[in-house]
Order: structure tokens, then sequence, then C-alpha cells
DNA sequence: TAATTTGCCTAGGACCTCTAGGTAACCCTA
DNA sequence: TAGGGTTACCTAGAGGTCCTAGGCAAATTA
């Protein structure tokens, strides 16, 4: 009997290429069991239950978004770094729709605080940079920008677009225009 | 043996009440048997199945927060459309995060043309009377104004804000002030 | 090689989904 | 008001997911 060689990490890649696949909502341990070929009694000795699993899905979620992004806004400033880290945002989602799903769960505050998910924010306001913010509008500025970017990526994805043949991409590259201009504009 | 008296109607407003108290992903059709004290089985002669019951919930919902969105504009222009539109719909979705996640679901094309889905762009259409805005831009506008509002909303509720201290009701406030000019200045 | 740890197993309980087929309450018409 | 038809709810049961307890064998260490 060769085992399979499982590890927390294994499963969790999986479960993410599996919510890619099949949506988050869908990864279930049995399914991944069956994945690896094993029953879904042996998962439990690596993760606690379920829900342990999706958070470590939407950690990994989080970390690998964060990494794109960070990524894409190297070098970059102004208009071009909100530009660079919105397409990379969005694209990360379009690419792994299952992944960015995860992304979207609720954490407890000391998971999320270990998490990526504050690098975001750290990002965000190093992309504000280019723009003349000050404390307390840029924490306001980071809070628009990430809604809009979720927003439109999440409303993109449910189909809430799809009623009107104004191509999608157009109104994407207007809402960054339109946050290009609030940030220069803020301070007024 | 008094029967209960069912219908998909009744099942689907339970529903929605306990998607309220529980979260929708928790809504599910031996729960709903179990609050009207009836065995699972017989509310399958009222809906088809467990999908089925979550659309009638998004449907309910998408039409309840369209009528409390309607309500909130009527009489009113401009910026204050604009606030009241925002403010009813993230208030929709404190008081009712359960309808709320349900508006969210992707629904069939055919039955989301049937729903109140496509009130809400009508609605944000009507409110950006007060602006200067024609096609192609219109259409760019009610996006982005909904991406923001379920944007923040989301996020709020996901608590992604919870990381700095800076309320997110002055963010809030600053985020309709920042669309309010965009759509002011939008012609440019 | 022996002792320990670890990985995966079987068994089984609890809950959810859904189908098939039966019985009893209700409604209508004569 | 008694019969007939319709409908609401039932029991029974199969199949899936989650998870615990306890066992055996493979891998690791002494």
């Amino acid at each position: 009997m060769a085992r399979a060689g499982l590890t927390a990490d294994r499963l969790t890649q999986a479960a993410a290429d599996l919510a890619d696949e099949v949506g988050f909502e869908n990864v279930t341990v049995s399914a991944l069991a069956r994945h690896f070929g094993v029953k879904d009694a042996s998962l439990y000795s690596h993760i606690r239950n379920a829900q342990d699993l999706r958070v470590r899905l939407a950690v990994l979620a989080l970390a690998e978004l964060a990494e794109r992004v960070a990524e894409s806004i190297a070098g970059r400033s102004g208009r071009d770094a909100l530009v660079a880290f919105a397409n990379a945002y969005r694209a990360y989602a379009r690419e792994h729709p299952g992944r960015y799903s995860a992304t979207q769960m609720a954490l407890d505050p000391d998971v999320a605080a270990e998490s990526a998910a504050g690098k975001h924010s750290e990002m965000t306001r190093a992309l504000l940079r280019g723009y003349d913010l000050w404390e307390p509008d840029q924490t306001d500025a980071v809070r628009l920008l990430h809604s809009t970017f979720h927003g439109f990526v999440s409303l993109e994805r449910s189909g809430a677009f799809h009623s009107h043949p104004r191509g999608v991409e157009a109104s994407w590259l207007r809402a960054l225009d339109a946050l290009d201009s609030v940030l220069r504009a803020w301070p007024a």
C-alpha cells in the first residue's frame, strides 16, 4: 500500500485548483479525497475540518493575488501604477475564479492579520504615493479603490453587465479614468 | 392532522428570513422544513430542488432591494439622489445580510430578465438624469456606481475594513463625494 | 532490528438532498 | 351532504458530505 504523500500544503494547492475548476462553493473534502485516490477520513489528519480547508485556500489566494499585484506596480507610479494594479487584480480574478471567490471569505481577525490581506492595503498605499494624499484621505482612497475593483470584478463575474451591449472592457477603462481623476483632485 | 398551508411564496419568504438569521449559504431545505414542522420531502411539491429555492430567494431579494431604492430616489435628483440611492442600497445590505448575499447569485439570463435585476440599472439611469450624461457614458457610469456600492458593502461585510481605525462611515461619505464629482466632471 | 511515529484505513453516526409511492385532508359538484 | 377528484403531506429509502474513533501498516528513528 503506497502512501499518497498528503500534506496540508498539497491539499490546499489541490483545493485551489479544484476551486478554479468547479467553483469555490463546490470544494468539498470528499472531492479532494477522490482527487488523491484516498478516503475522505484520511484528510482529517492534515486539516481540522472543511472550514479549515477553505480558510487555508483563502490565505493561499490572498498571498498569490498580493504577489501578482506587487509585481505589477513595481517601478510604476501614478496613473500607470493604478492601471497596472487594477488590471493585475482583474486578471487574477478571471484566471482564477475559484481562488478569487476564496479571497472574499470573512476571516477571523487574527487569521486575517497573519495573511496577506493586509498587504493589499499596503500596496494600494504604495501606488498612492504618485498622488498627493495624506491620512485620513489615504485610507478613504484605499477603500474606494478596493471597493471599485472588487465590485466591478464581482459583478462582471455574476453576469450583471451582460444585460447591455456596451463593452465591459470600455466601461472598465472608463472606471479607471474616473478613479485617476478622483485621486488627482482629491485634496480639493 | 392539520396542514401547514405551504406554498412556494411562503417558503421563499421564510427562507429569506432564515437567510438573514443564519446566512444565505446555510439556507437548507431541511432547516426550512423544520421551521414549518414538516418533513423535508414535503417541500418538494412546492419547489423543484434546493437550487430552485435559492433562486426564488434571490429574485425576492432583488425585488425588495429595487423597491427600497426606488422609494429612496423618488423626488430627488443629482447629488441628493445619488446619496439616497447609495444609502438605501447599503442599508438593505446591513439589515438583510442573507437576502443581500442572495442578490449576488449568478442567475440564468432568462431568470435575470424576468427578475428585478434590470430595474437596478433603470433606476441608476433615473438618478443620472440630474447629471449630464448620454450613451455610452451613461452605461459606464451605471456600472461604476453599481460596482462601487456593491464593492464597498461587500468588503465592509467581509471585514476587510476592520484593519484600520479610520471610521468606515467617513470613508463611505468620501466615496459618495468622489462619485458625485466624477459624474459632474464626466463629459470632460 | 526494535521502538516510535505517522499516514491511511474501516466503521459508523449525523445531516442534507431528492425520488417514489401512499394516505388523508380539502374542494367541488350533484 | 355524499361522492370524486385534487392536493398536501406522509413514510421509506438511496446517495452524498462531514466528521470521529480506533486499527494496522509504512516510514522514520534509536
